[in-house]
DNA sequence: TTTTAAATATGATGATTAACATATATAAAA
DNA sequence: TTTTATATATGTTAATCATCATATTTAAAA
């Protein structure tokens, strides 16, 4: 009785989706519950019903990444990336939209320097996170370091982002992509 | 009549200083007015004698690096940096120590993310900043990329601080450092 | 010693925060 | 149609925030 079967269902993944868009976007102190809440259309005395803390949400936040998924069932289905997939996920990754949209973009050039001050929860999920991107980026090429170029990635767009001189936040985004066509493509270290 | 003459000018270096460790260490948004005052053996009245606003001590906090007036200063007596010496700075920033203690290490890994949202001075201020690290990694190199050697150390070290698994964080720390030698060294890209 | 201007401390404001307790609205089941 | 469990909204609390107005302390100058 009561609501129909899916709603509350539906609500909790409303509110994550907004919290996730608001969060990149403003950082994760720089959006309340209640402003979370009202992205999502609702108030903010629902929220306890549905999680158990701010800190709790911002774990499913994080824990749910859609990429990420449908990298992994690729590979499950023995279909690793070719490179002109992974080239052309450089190529975004590295674009100014992504700079200039950082609500659609990645999680870790949002949030990832306040989460050491955050729950080990968060923590973990991260190591996850940059261990599976690292893998798929590095991809069948041994000699790569996957970890090195997710860096360069994460790093650049932080830069870029955090600077006022629009010609020298381009500059960086288009140094860091050059660089890392290199690195995993025909690298020739040692 | 008052106090000695210099004493609001050293009580305004005690504010800057304790504002930039508490900052480094838990954020600009985690560290408010009052806890920046007591840090500095104060109460928080005096504060808006010596600031106009908390933006405002940040533009200054950034302002002041006295590592890269050390660099500014050797560079203009001619003396640039031996490769010996960018190498002890890159062992430096990437190592296990710098990474554990944020307060007394680079501001670009401890604030960059929260910058984009603040206001336009303090994204100026890290234009500065970046664009002279750059330049600095460099050295006399032309085929080598400033930028995205910088990318890259802030980005690994703002990882390494973000993940729970240890074995993980030293992991990034070990790879970027690999990938730097090669990068500002002996570099044979195209 | 007394005066005085400068520097810091105290007290308070209104806004915002995470969190909770209670009230109301919803629609399936009786 | 009435009942009822569930889901959301409203009201409130104690803490914290940036900021300011006013009081107090300080030591140089008179």
């Amino acid at each position: 009785m009561g609501y129909p079967a899916d709603h509350k269902e539906k609500t909790r993944q409303k509110i994550v989706k907004a919290a996730r868009r608001l969060w990149k976007g403003n950082g994760f102190s720089g959006a309340s519950v209640d402003k979370v809440m009202n992205e999502a259309g609702l108030t903010r005395g629902g929220f306890y019903a549905h999680f158990k803390s701010k800190d709790d949400l911002l774990v499913e936040v994080l824990s749910e990444n859609k990429l990420l998924e449908g990298l992994e069932m690729l590979k499950a289905k023995g279909m690793d990336a070719p490179d002109m997939q992974r080239k052309a996920a450089l190529e975004w990754y590295l674009s100014t939209q992504h700079r200039d949209h950082p609500q659609d973009g990645c999680p870790l050039t949002a949030l990832t320097q306040e989460i050491p001050r955050l729950g080990k929860r968060s923590r973990r999920v991260m190591s996850n996170m940059i261990q599976k991107f690292a893998v798929w980026l590095r991809g069948d090429k041994q000699e790569a370091s996957g970890l090195a170029a997710l860096s360069l990635m994460v790093g650049a767009v932080t830069l870029s982002r955090a600077v006022e001189d629009e010609k020298l936040a381009d500059e960086i985004l288009v140094e860091a992509k050059e660089h890392l066509c290199h690195m995993l493509e025909d690298v020739e270290y040692k």
